[in-house]
Parts: structure tokens; C-alpha cells; sequence
DNA sequence: TGTCATCTGTCAGCTCCTGACATAAATTAC
DNA sequence: GTAATTTATGTCAGGAGCTGACAGATGACA
């Protein structure tokens, strides 16, 4: 596992100096003033060849934070079993915000240009939201896995959800201020958590409390054999 | 008062036909397998018109529900100024809702294919997701209004976006089921409804509970002074 | 009826994105 | 070290979304 092989290199090379171009650009001139040609010919590449490393002109802003998501399942998935959902979910974002801390220099400066990019860009967000919401689905699956609920269960989307958008909130609560630094970042994402835990009631994630059985059946709801099957 | 003119009248039968003949194309070959030329073809107009209508082919299967966020702000803005932010928004969704009922039949009837279409279709859910978010803002600056809080405060961001995320869970939770009808939609918005409200603490969307003053401030620390300004 | 505002069609063109094919480069086999 | 094979890249053609500009048609209004 000496090296990734001359080949590999080169297009993992290739690719970050798009990203970089890219993000250049956009920053400079705007997003959609940026085209594809532009960023391609700051790179000495073929259009053609843009859209062999990127599926979209969006994707090439985006694909930082995506990387992140990807970082933000493993966490998840290696968190202890007994833990309750949402604070799974808060450890594994932690775990995110300090793994990007231990990269190197470039990597978070890189990072933080594009999270204000898409911060201050229409466009993009509604792209990062939406892969956003992707990744739901999978953070749901894993929550369900973990809980042992049926996928179909509305607690475990109601969780995930809930989690997603508080940490929303915290990103977009540093916009219009730009996020300067990760630290920052970290406090504010401590911030909304505690306003997220202090709002909700203890055990909120695992279900209704015993003896509510009489209460209106929500959980596990969604596809509930029904009297008469 | 009479009649708004012929030529308005046409306006909004040309503009109802291409909604139509849209939702009708895209259920029938796909949203993405779809031309716009084909649409405006089927309403014997130019292309260049139908841009003259909508701004993008998203908006045409966007706009019925894009109307129903203006029912919802118009409703919001006429509930009690005592009411707690998230009971105000909840009642002023439920509004909507009935107001659907109230109107004629084709009319939910092409909400309803809007409805389904989007839910269906992962670029317009993304686009529908995108809307919502928009219009939080909008939401966000009455519920701020109401509390006479900052518009910077993070709890109307927090109240806003877990309502909306609430929202769109139950949507969400409908699909793959088709949501037959209003009545089944109103009931699956109270489910929902009732399991957020069974999980939050009562008073969390007024701000932290007196003699908690030690607490980590997070209520209006959106633009609070840092000490050495 | 005639003037004016507005809506519509036509056309030309840009940008995003894709498939197909040929070329160049790296990897592997010999 | 050379040949064979895989894989990345460039070139080309083209479809689809979307826009500006201009000319003609069609309601509005006096």
C-alpha cells in the first residue's frame, strides 16, 4: 500500500485542482457567471473531461461537504450501540467537525471557502440541501438499524430529520457572518445542540413512555397491520 | 369588480393549461423525459411563451403549492398575537388545508397530482424542499415579529425549521402510499403534529424557562457582543 | 376607428450536459 | 524492454433548458 499507483495520483491531482479552480472562480466572479469552459480551461483540461470527474457544474462545489456526509455515517455507524439516537447523531457530527480539524492546513481553508460559497449562493444550497436530504435516508436506515424499528417507522425519520435541521440551523445561523474558523463552528454547533436538548423531553428519541398505550398510535404507525388482517 | 378583463382571463386559462398539460406529460413519460417543447406544444404555444409563464420547467409542477405558502403566511399572519409560535403555525397549516377543501373539485384534484408527482420525482422534491426553505425565511421574519425578538435570534430559526421539518416528514411519510385524499392528509398532519408536540417540552418554542440564567446563552447570541468589541 | 399597451411567435445564441469515437497514457503480461 | 490491455483524455456533434431582441398580433381604451 506503498503508493495509490502514478495513474490514481494524477486524477486525485486533477480533481482537487478543479475543485480550486472552481471554487477560485465561483468566489471571484459568482457561480453562474462561472462556466464550466472557464473553470476546465484554469485547469488546462477538456470540458468533456470536467464532467468525467463531476456529473454537475453544482457537483464540483458540493463535493467537500459530501465527503463529509460520507465521514458523518461511518461516526455513526461506529458510535456504541446502547446509545440514545440523537446523541449518536451529535457525537458522530462532533467527530466530523474534529477529524476535519486534524487535516491538514489547505484541506479545512478549502473547506470553509466552499461551505461560504454555498452559504452565500442560492443555487448551491438548494444543491447542498438536497444532497443533504439524501443522506438522510441513510442516517434513517441506520438509526432504524440501531433501533430495531422498521424503516417505515416514523420515529426514526422524525429523529433524523430533527437532527438534520438543527444542525441547519447552525450553519445558517453563522451566515451572514462567515464561518472563520472551525473552532467557531464547533461552539456554535455545541450552541444549537444545547437549545435542541433543552427543548425536547428526556427519552423523546426512543419512543412514547410505557403505560401511554391508550395515547394515538404514531410510532411504528406507518405500515401497522391494521385490526383484520 | 365584475370580470378582470379578457385578456386576463386568458392569461390564467393559458397559465391553468400548461399546468395541466404538464402534470398530465410528466405522470405519463416522466418529469425529466419530458420537453418543455412538448408542453407548450400541447397547449398550441410557442416555448418561448411558456418561459414567459414559468421561469423554469420546475416551477410549472411547483406553483400549486408555491400558492398554498401563501396561504399559509396569509393565515399566519391572522392568527392571536398571544398564540405560542408553533401552536400559530400549526394552526395556520390546518388552515390551509381546509382551505383546499373548500375549493372545487379539479382544483385539490390537481394539487393532489401536484402533490403526488413531487413526491415521486427526486429533482422536484429537492425543488419543493428548496421552496419551503425560501419561504422560511419569510416565515422566520413573522414569527420574530409576533415575539419581538431579532430577526438574528435563534429561536425563531429553531421554531420555524423544526416545524417545517415536521411538516415535511408527515408529507414525506405518505409516500409511497399516494395521499388519496385531503381528509387522510388532514389526519396524517395531526399524527404527526401530535408526536412532536408529545416530544418537545411545553413553553420550548418561548425561549428558556426563568432562573436558568446560568445556562449557556443561546437566545439572542446570534450577534451578541463578544467581550473586547 | 385609431392609438396604445401588452402578449405572443420567431430566431439566434449561450450554457449545461451526454454519447460516440479516436488518441494518448499508464498498467500489466510476456 | 517491448507488446498487449486497460483506462483516461480530447474532439466532435447534438439535445435540452433558458434568454435577449425584434416584429407582429391582439386586447384595452379613448
Amino acid at each position: 500500500m506503498s503508493q495509490p499507483g502514478l495513474r490514481e495520483r494524477k486524477k486525485q491531482r486533477t480533481r482537487l485542482a478543479l475543485i480550486d479552480a472552481a471554487l477560485e472562480l465561483f468566489a471571484a466572479q459568482g457561480y453562474e457567471a462561472t462556466t464550466v469552459d472557464q473553470i476546465a480551461a484554469a485547469v488546462d483540461v477538456s470540458p468533456r473531461t470536467f464532467f468525467r470527474y463531476f456529473a454537475t457544474k453544482e457537483d464540483v462545489a458540493l463535493s467537500l461537504p459530501v465527503d463529509g456526509q460520507e465521514v458523518m455515517l461511518r461516526e455513526l455507524a461506529g458510535r456504541p450501540a446502547g446509545e440514545p439516537p440523537f446523541t449518536a447523531l451529535s457525537h458522530a457530527m462532533r467527530a466530523v467537525v474534529t477529524e476535519l480539524q486534524r487535516g491538514d492546513l489547505t484541506e479545512t481553508a478549502r473547506f470553509l471557502k466552499a461551505r461560504e460559497l454555498i452559504e452565500n449562493t442560492p443555487a448551491l444550497f438548494a444543491g447542498s440541501v438536497r444532497r443533504m436530504m439524501e443522506n438522510e435516508q441513510r442516517l434513517i436506515a441506520e438509526i432504524a438499524r440501531r433501533e430495531g424499528s422498521s424503516p417505515d417507522d416514523l420515529l426514526p425519520h422524525f429523529v433524523v430529520s430533527l437532527f438534520t435541521t438543527v444542525a441547519r440551523v447552525g450553519f445558517e445561523s453563522c451566515h451572514p457572518r462567515s464561518i472563520e474558523d472551525l473552532p467557531a463552528f464547533g461552539e456554535r454547533l455545541e450552541q444549537i445542540l444545547s437549545l435542541a436538548e433543552r427543548s425536547l423531553r428526556p427519552g423523546w428519541d426512543r419512543g412514547p413512555v410505557d403505560g401511554d398505550a391508550d395515547a394515538p398510535r404514531v410510532h411504528g404507525d406507518a405500515d401497522a397491520p391494521r385490526p383484520g388482517d
